[in-house]
DNA sequence: CACAATACTAGACCGATCGTCTAATTAACT
DNA sequence: AGTTAATTAGACGATCGGTCTAGTATTGTG
């Protein structure tokens, strides 16, 4: 697909550049990434994502300590990049609270499908293989629930505010109970193959705002 | 906990038995549900299975031609018990529909706290590593989810018979709908260590039905 | 009651993977 | 010019997962 660069590094040191730093760090965690949205992380080696990327194990443990360590920066990673998207569909105020989330889910759907229902979600795969991770994960996948849970909060409150869901709603709850569900829903789409889940989810999910 | 028997076996064949053929078979399959259920496939060790059991790799490799064909056997072994336990709730004629489905979120709930919630659910785990599994196990997944899906949606319809939800319900959709939450749910009460997620999900599941 | 067939255990073996370590190479600094 | 810093190169050992061959005890048969 896209990826893979497998330009050979020269060795030595490279010449100081003044932009972009640490490009092969980057391309290691991206490809980081992608593997572990796939495959997530016990079923991922080194190597796999060394090859990927062109680049050979002394660059590796140069750049991160351990597999553990060079994990915890993916989560951060993609954490930071999923963040980001959210605030780009949440807090987009050309559209109605309500409309932008859908065009989250929206977003989210054609980008599993692009990628033929492989890849899944970084933070719900590493969740589901907790008991076999390194125990300093734990807080820190939770910690990134609770990001996500508390933007889709706002983004509830300003259409509690619109007046589209019912006024007693408990925003906060339903943020929760959003990716819940929502890491149920991916996990099967990618399981089945297709966008079905997603949209049995989503459609419930929106149905049950109204009441 | 419980488990282990590191009673040493002694080679050759067995002498007769009347009643309990295949001991060691079953052991090792019950010791697989119980590891499968916690760390998922890849994760999991032949060895940790057969110290578990007290049992050498030969004996393993005499019941089951890989690792493969015994995590295809765990999973209609784990698929077998969870549909007789589906049943002895979503069929009690004692409790109307609505509540059966209660009791068995209760006793799921229940058996999650007695394990510490390190153990999920089989289906699920070998789901979110589908990308790393062996391909034939996707449609046996796929084919339990299915089972689930209608014994739950029969249930809904003794409930749409009996007037305690929604008479326009498609409780076909609501079944599948329950499941893909219900996995999200159990991820996640599996990463925080406690049961709110699944009470979040329950609650907010019970909730769309009289709507 | 010999002796083959059967049922199962024992653990050696090979390959893969993880993480480390030394050497080599090149640029920067002084 | 010479030293230090940054990075690549990839061999290496330890460990572990999965497979397979050999061995041992019991059953069944003529």
């Amino acid at each position: 697909m896209n990826t893979i660069i497998p330009q050979k590094k020269r060795p030595g040191r490279p010449p100081k550049q003044i932009g972009g730093q640490h490009e092969t760090r980057t391309a290691l965690l991206r490809a980081g990434v992608e593997v572990l949205t796939e495959k997530g992380f016990t079923a991922t080696g080194i190597d796999e994502i060394l090859r990927r990327v062109g680049v050979p194990k002394g660059s590796f443990y140069h750049y991160f300590n351990s597999k553990e360590a060079f994990g915890a920066d993916v989560i951060e990673t993609y954490a930071r990049y999923f963040s980001r998207k959210l605030d780009c569909y949440f807090l987009d105020e050309s559209f109605p609270a309500l409309e932008r989330i859908a065009n989250f889910i929206a977003d989210a759907r054609s980008g599993m499908q692009r990628h033929g229902f492989r890849r899944g979600c970084v933070i719900g795969n590493l969740g589901q293989e907790m008991s076999a991770l390194p125990d300093a994960y734990r807080e820190q996948l939770i910690g990134v629930f609770g990001d996500w849970e508390s933007r889709l909060a706002r983004c509830l409150e300003v259409a509690r505010a619109e007046g589209t869901i019912n006024q007693m709603s408990d925003c906060a709850a339903l943020a929760t109970f959003f990716w819940i569900g929502w890491e149920g829903a991916v996990l099967r789409a990618k399981l089945e193959l297709n966008a079905k889940p997603l949209d049995i989810f989503s459609e419930a999910f929106f149905a049950g705002l109204s009441r």
